[in-house]
DNA sequence: TTAGGGCTTCCAACGGTCGGAAGGTCAAGC
DNA sequence: GCTTGACCTTCCGACCGTTGGAAGCCCTAA
């Protein structure tokens, strides 16, 4: 099997194949004599695996402590597990903090009247709501939309 | 005042605002003639506009937005809030992602003996429920952990 | 033999932030 | 005036995971 062959079984792209041969996540592929790699109905599993993981969120390198341990017939599952508790810790930190961030952005986006006038608790907010007066007064020439720097190699689209 | 007073007062590193000028985002600061950049309060007021936006989750790309809105006095609060609405459906959506993985490993983490045995529910999922007893059969010398490749500019950690 | 697709490697970008090197500048203390 | 140390400058790279593209070789069917 070629890269292409694996890369539609597993639902791992070619690049993304070659990447973790690249990392050490998976083994360096046998070769042709042109050098194209070759592969078996193993590592499309193996791949699969993977993919499966990483759908779940799992980072490369949590990967690499569940592909050492799938690979070990005398694991213990209570390794697993641990990792697993500690990617589940992670993904609920990560969602605490996503939780915050709407329930504040609902908080204002509630009390923003969403009409024609320029009168908004949002930009309030950001803008540090002990000074709102000053803000009306003397800070409105701001902003990123003026003249145009150079934007060398990134620029906001 | 030099980067380091504004960057200390509005809680954006120097690096970030020497990045946040570089993009486009604020305007290039001053200079002095030995090339120092010299920042005002009112640099002060926008890092800090930025520094809050970027704590509650908006892009760069919607900060851009959002400053421009701010500096514009006629604006309509009404286009700020559908930033905001668009961000919190970003971030709700992400959410729901997180969700949905957490939840998808909690149920396997429970069915987890999490002994010393190696059998585990968590393992058997990512290698595809069907194919549990293949596995078991053939498929148990897989892993990362075997020989270690070239590993060129990144590895895993 | 030619055309096309697949394969190879290498280089860069994305977003946002940080670390560090190499060198110039400024203030204080001697 | 000189040294010291904190600050500033630019430039380059790393992080993580993924994608895009270029340039060139290989394979197969027509």
């Amino acid at each position: 099997m070629n890269i292409g062959d694996v890369s539609r079984e597993s639902g791992v792209s070619t690049k993304m194949i070659r990447y973790y041969e690249e990392i050490g996540l998976i083994p360096a592929a046998h070769r042709t004599e042109a050098g194209y790699r070759t592969y078996s109905d193993k590592d499309v599993h193996q791949l699969r695996f993977i993919r499966r993981a990483r759908d779940l969120g799992f980072s490369v390198t949590q990967l690499a402590e569940l592909l050492t341990l799938w690979s070990d017939g005398h694991r213990a599952s209570a390794d697993v597990k641990r990792i697993a508790r500690q990617h589940i810790a992670e993904l609920e930190h990560k969602i605490q903090e996503l939780r915050a961030m709407t329930d504040a952005l609902k908080h204002l986006a509630e009390h923003c009247h969403g009409d024609h006038r320029p009168e908004c608790p949002i930009l309030e907010d950001l803008a540090g709501a002990v000074e709102v007066e000053a803000r009306h007064m003397d800070l409105t020439r701001f902003g990123a939309g003026g003249v145009d720097p150079v934007r060398r190699k990134k620029e906001i689209h």
